[in-house]
DNA sequence: GTCTATAAAGTGATAGAC
DNA sequence: GTCTATCACTTTATAGAC
């Protein structure tokens, strides 16, 4: 794979951050390179001097923030396998491994965390022709990942039960994402202003519950995990 | 609520549904007036004529889909209410009551199945300003309702911890709705190709237990919903 | 109702001066 | 690197002929 050299500071960094926090906010297609450039208070031709289009823009951003965030996925999923050698992991752990990442990735990231959030949503929102192939390949990939972990805690589900639950349990990760403010005004403040990292957690708790669903479970694991996950 | 007239045959109802086909394949944002004079083989103006603007043919089209499937969900929870009485009904009842006024718009629509999903998943996906006050103000009750009802079957969870819940459900199922290709590709034919119903199936099954995470059950409801829900 | 022509504004991209 | 001016298109909407 091929390197990427992302700017740390001057003008390019600036539009990179500009056009991140308005792609947030509306979403790839509906921002115009004139929104950027205005913003930024850069020259109209700013980002095509650096960025060659618009389109190469987007890509950029997609993958500044896919590809540290598929390969933390997949180093953790690796050391979870390694943990527990063969046997299956709990639920939690290996949901634990896709999720937490996010966590680094806000942390790391300059911007306010909402904005960042909602990056990762729109990008995992994207349907297939609207996106590099490059990015569908990768989370097709950390996907199948996941599922083939996921396979061998729950073997008494079919392969179709199996990704038909992951598919919900994306999907819920995507609209906490991607919406926490349509709760906030649906809820009208009930939903607290927990942080991400214990949103995370009852994610976590929430989707490992619903993959079990109508699985019989061994009986060292019927009340571990749940009572001593430390998210 | 003001009553609205919905074109039964004529060029009008034929621009209604080529709308409806491109904005399930692209979005509403993503569709431009040409597009669907174009395909409809009608004039440029035809759109303009018939519905006054692109806005508020979209506006129609929300409203035209939202409203009965509302008014169906909301004389559904009705019914489980009363069917128990004041007791707490199965998590199960009350998310069939949700979710399956989804297979009644899916046949009445003359549309392909899975187009009419997509219009709603895009639907259930707008954000804030991107769509009429009215349907915010719709989408709001019904969930706040759904809640409201769900919070009696599963008293011992604080208001916070629901609504999260209850806003990965939704999650799963716009997910569900909108991006069924992917799992197609994702999961390269290993997902099957069952009904709706089936799928809904599944889904109230996921999304019960999801729900009922960590809540102690009474014996009665212990092995009861699970095994008799005849979805 | 249908159509053409056109207005008015916005789009991404670029050539060329500084 | 920055900026202006401009090109070639596309967008929604509408006036007015048929």
């Amino acid at each position: 794979m091929r390197e990427i050299k992302f700017p740390q500071s001057g003008p390019k960094r600036r539009l990179l951050d500009v056009a991140e926090a308005l792609f947030a906010e509306r979403g790839f297609e509906a921002v115009s390179v004139r929104d950027i450039t205005n913003r930024a208070k850069a020259n109209v031709a700013a980002v095509n001097y650096h960025f060659g289009s618009r389109e190469q823009l987007i890509a950029l951003v997609i993958i500044r923030h896919l590809s540290p965030l598929t390969e933390e996925r997949m180093a953790r999923l690796e050391t979870v396998e390694k943990k527990w050698a063969g046997k299956a992991p709990p639920l939690e752990e290996i949901i634990d491994a896709m999720v937490r990442p996010l966590l680094g990735a806000v942390r790391k990231s300059e911007l306010p965390e909402n904005q960042t959030c909602k990056v990762m949503g729109r990008i995992f929102a994207l349907q297939g022709e609207e996106f590099p192939q490059e990015t569908e390949t990768q989370m097709q990939n950390s996907i199948n990942r996941f599922i083939r972990v996921l396979s061998r805690s729950l073997p008494s589900l079919t392969g179709e039960e199996l990704h038909w639950r992951t598919h919900f349990v994306l999907g819920g990760l995507i609209h906490m994402l991607l919406r926490q403010d349509l709760l906030q005004r649906t809820s009208q403040g009930n939903s607290g202003m927990p942080t991400l990292e214990a949103t995370l957690g009852r994610f976590i708790r929430f989707a490992a519950a619903g993959l079990r669903e109508g699985v019989e479970m061994d009986a060292s694991e019927k009340k571990g995990p749940q009572a001593t996950f430390d998210f």
